[in-house]
DNA sequence: TATTGTCAGATCGTTGAACAATCCTCAAAC
DNA sequence: GTTTGAGGATTGTTCAACGATCTGACAATA
């Protein structure tokens, strides 16, 4: 992929950035590749040049390289030394990892489920439901990861909700090699729905049960795809 | 504390980067910042100012401005635009958000603890020993926080030891606003003796319940010490 | 043909200077 | 005592420059 064409896909984003946004030009420019990965615009493997990046956004090169450092943490960049930046890419291990902290966090926060929690879960689910009937598949997918995210905020902790956006952001890089998000997502849906119904019959064990199932599955899965 | 106390702090530390040493200038600066913040020697809410710590550590602001902004990813600092950069002061929630994870880790993880595993439970518990009958309290509680940093390593998750490392760096800047850290480490070690001595008998459940009392007595004691 | 060595160009890593913006402190005025 | 304004310090960002490293192309050699 020639860094033009990294270019060619930032420099429609007008420069948003306002004095009114208390948000440094690093936290922008961060901000603004973050959505461009997230939304699989940049792939992984990318490498994201800093002459072709820096006229893309319009900022100087120092200030790249601080938004550079900012989503190296994220684990959505990877640094090289005298190499370069890439957006990452996952393999095996991560996939697997990433699926045992999930395990560690949604399966206790899912016994937490009350009242508002259960709403806010429905909420993703419908979304979702929403989405599917309308074809549109990546925001079916959207929901499915913000209905993840809303499980681990059960646990109502802030840094809780800080790994689980990180690690949901690393799945998101998976999924975007993937030649078929559709026939990945669309299974998830109903089994999504299943869990919030035993939830709302206050069958908390039952959802417990299923999600531990959805997590099986879904990492045998995305494990297959990497053989 | 004024800014040329930070330099004197700094300046001591002879520059031992080398090119044998695959470390960018950002990352190494990071490093020694870091080491400092865990020595207490950079207290929460120092103000760490750019022009002094350059001076002292001999790079150039921008290099500075990149380790600055890798280390506030580890919630060691804080940026406050316009302001500056600090050591992150935690609040009595950040206290309370920490023990959950150490929960929602450690008590899962302890029941994984098998031989090796064991064996470098104790060695900690050894260490940490060793150091008290020498009265050398901030090792006791080095060893004490490498022993609970050990129980979550035994979940075997790259994630989770980064997570851990993070969490109880938090803690070590709870620890430097201590008065007298031998009060809080001593009574822990023989605790931390006593899970061992469990796990070396098979009783795995003793060991968490065991675990379980000291995360609640340990939260308590430093949530006290914001009244 | 395959391998090795050399060189040029591109890119990254870092430095330093400069300017604008923001904040903080202090003195003067009310 | 409170408010305002000025000055200095510091931060935020840009730009240019130079050195280091890497990559790819090409020539020479076996």
């Amino acid at each position: 992929m020639a860094a033009s064409n990294v270019v060619g896909r930032l420099a429609d984003l007008a420069r948003e950035r306002t004095r009114r946004q208390r948000s440094s030009a690093p936290e922008w420019a961060a901000g603004v590749l973050r959505d461009r990965i997230m939304l699989g615009e940049l792939l992984p493997g990318d490498q994201l040049s800093e002459k072709a990046i820096m006229e893309g956004l319009d900022v100087s090169r120092n200030t790249l390289r601080e938004a550079f450092r900012l989503l190296a943490h994220e684990k959505l960049l990877e640094h090289k030394l005298n190499r370069g930046v890439f957006v990452r890419l996952l393999d095996v291990h991560d996939v697997v990892d990433v699926f045992k902290i999930r395990r560690l966090i949604e399966c206790p926060a899912i016994l937490e489920a009350r009242g508002d929690g259960i709403d806010r879960l429905d909420a993703e689910v419908r979304i979702g439901e929403v989405a599917a009937e309308q074809g549109r598949w990546q925001d079916v997918g959207t929901a499915n990861i913000k209905f993840h995210k809303a499980i681990g905020s059960l646990l109502g902790s802030p840094r809780v909700d800080e790994l689980m956006g990180q690690v949901l952001a690393e799945l998101r890089l998976v999924f975007h090699g993937m030649d078929d998000p559709r026939s990945f997502y669309e299974p998830y849906l109903p089994r999504n729905r299943e869990i919030v119904d035993h939830l709302r019959d206050g069958d908390r064990p039952g959802a417990h049960n299923l999600l531990e199932d959805y997590l099986a599955d879904a990492e045998d899965q995305l494990v297959s795809a990497y053989r």
